[in-house]
DNA sequence: TCCCCCTACTAAAACCGATTAGTAGAATTT
DNA sequence: AAATTCTACTAATCGGTTTTAGTAGGGGGA
């Protein structure tokens, strides 16, 4: 199945065969500029690694140049949420591209699992942590992760002293009413989030800017806050389609809303986009991608707040006291049928 | 924002201040047995310890020991499915528990990036590699695997000569049927995957053992091949309702399958669970829990394999030659309202 | 009372496998 | 023959772990 481990060739080994002296096999595979080593010793040495299938000891190298290329991750549910696998992605990707690996911690919401981890990544000399969360919030990382450069992914600390990247959820809410707004929709009916989470909080100003900018007055009984489920959507969705003034068009603060909107409005018989257009906020494929018809939404960047988290910290960890950056990503809009 | 790394203190820093040898720092911070330190010393090397924030360098360690506790984890496409975070997740968590790390990397399907990934963390020398795949498929790993234990994670090796670990798709396939069957259908439609797909293949030979179990017939033209999505599903519930002899329940090969199906069942004006019944596959909470009825469903034991995985390469590690074995996992059934 | 041995502690030094500064010998040029 | 290059080597180093060695103090025997 897999052969029992021998001690693995060490350079030593390869120096021997070759005949040549460690530092010597050193400079060859690493080829050091201007080390001056005689094309035919560079052959031999290089034969002789092949042969012994010499690799490297990146712990030995570690030791010695003290660069890890390795960055911590830590995350408090990775499976709870779809979109954990994009910001993993995004993040791995990007660490890949700089020939750095990701070690992956998730801690199931426990603070002193993720000291833990913080502490475990220190002690193996990560270059910097992100911390990460599945849903857009304030946090207060583990004091520790101060000692190296650190990220708060799709989070943020109160006190702006960490470095973090977010979704532009302001814009986001904006892009997702101006769509409507543009198609003609004057009453656009918003089945936003419990109004205490950013997400809610920057959507609405967004829906507000967006009404503003066309001069349309701003009616607070078009607005209902729903906890992101379908079945809130869909009692909420029902409630609005009541209303003496009904909306011709719903906003609604995720793609699961919607998913419950899509059954109340079908149960009035009223038809999607035709009578009642829907946007929906995620652009979870799963489902958006699914409904009949499929929904238009808007999606967060996760993938790219992966990426963006992952090439910050490595050029923080180039700089020497760098003030924190608070971070901003768009949300684009994804077109499909339910507009 | 983060400080400037100073030289961090060594075992000799900690050393010097409690007035000590590093050979005693280290037996006291190991707590080596039969070492002998007194209490008193013993008390004195931890206050230093904890004075200087002494962080024991895990590299330093490793060079010496030869234990890495870290798992290498390669994947192909980590975002593309939901399943992929709870697979981690499962990994994760046994690793955690077992004092390990995993260390992860995204391929994309790129042969040659996991070749590489292999490599690195070859170098790294982590103490096993874990494939994981994110649909039940057979594949073949980079031959280089083989110097540390592997273990393929919901795939396998036509070859049969690596570990691996995949659901156990007869009895899920089995169970779904026979949870109709229970309730009194006697004729089962089966919206079933593409049949070159083990999960496929699997499924099919379950729901026949269940038919034949309670000396039922089997119909062929009660099942079809769909392609996982909704838009088949819809399409092909559709057909099957339209059939001379319709049936009264449906077992579904993927929960967006049923999706459309529900799609197609409310058109007709079937309803759910009373005209027709309903089974879904893969438990996507996103989608059976928030379908209207919530949707039962047969879930994929992707925590499950993952936690095995783990588990199973660390006993490996142990042991000096295994036989490669082929586990499998039952795939549990999750009752909600469409039966 | 003196000497020796044993136990209880602690220290010195080798080692893990690389990198790299400093250096030496051979070949070539001047 | 001396001065430069070329080429490759010796040895120190990274920060721990672990084996071996050593010392001080107490107890027992003569």
């Amino acid at each position: 199945m897999w052969t029992r481990k021998r001690r693995s060739p060490t350079i030593g080994d390869v120096a021997r065969l070759a005949g040549v002296s460690p530092t010597t096999v050193s400079f060859v595979l690493n080829d050091v500029a201007g080390s001056g080593i005689s094309e035919a010793t560079q052959e031999r040495v290089r034969a002789s690694a092949r042969r012994l299938r010499y690799r490297p000891n990146a712990t030995a190298r570690l030791l010695r140049t003290d660069r890890s290329h390795a960055i911590g991750f830590v995350t408090g549910e990775i499976a709870s949420t779809p979109f954990a696998g994009d910001v993993v992605e995004g993040a791995q990707e990007a660490a890949w591209e700089a020939g750095k690996i990701l070690m992956i911690v998730n801690t199931g919401k426990n603070q002193r699992i993720e000291e833990a981890a913080v502490g475990m990544m220190l002690e193996r000399r990560v270059e910097g942590i992100i911390h990460a969360s599945m849903y857009h919030r304030a946090v207060e990382p583990p004091a520790d992760s101060r000692e190296v450069p650190t990220v708060l992914l799709n989070c943020y600390s109160e006190d702006g002293l960490w470095a973090s990247v977010v979704p532009d959820e302001v814009s986001g809410g904006h892009r997702a009413t101006e769509v409507l707004l543009g198609k003609g929709h004057e009453r656009v009916g918003f089945i936003n989030l419990d109004p205490i989470l950013p997400a809610a909080n920057g959507r609405l100003r967004g829906y507000k800017q967006a009404l503003g900018a066309r001069e349309l007055p701003f009616d607070d009984s078009l607005v209902t806050n729903g906890d992101g489920t379908a079945s809130s959507g869909y009692r909420l969705a029902a409630e609005l389609t009541r209303m003496p003034n009904p909306p011709t068009a719903l906003f609604c603060g995720t793609d699961q809303t919607a998913m419950g909107a899509y059954e109340a409005l079908k149960e009035r018989g009223l038809r999607i986009p035709e009578d009642v257009a829907v946007v929906g906020f995620d652009n979870q494929e799963l489902i958006a991608a699914h409904l009949r018809p499929a929904l238009s939404t808007v999606a967060l960047p996760h993938h790219e707040m992966g990426r963006w988290a992952v090439n910050h910290l490595i050029d923080q960890a180039e700089r020497d006291n760098p003030t924190p950056v608070q971070h901003v990503i768009d949300c684009p809009y994804i077109e499909r049928e339910s507009v």
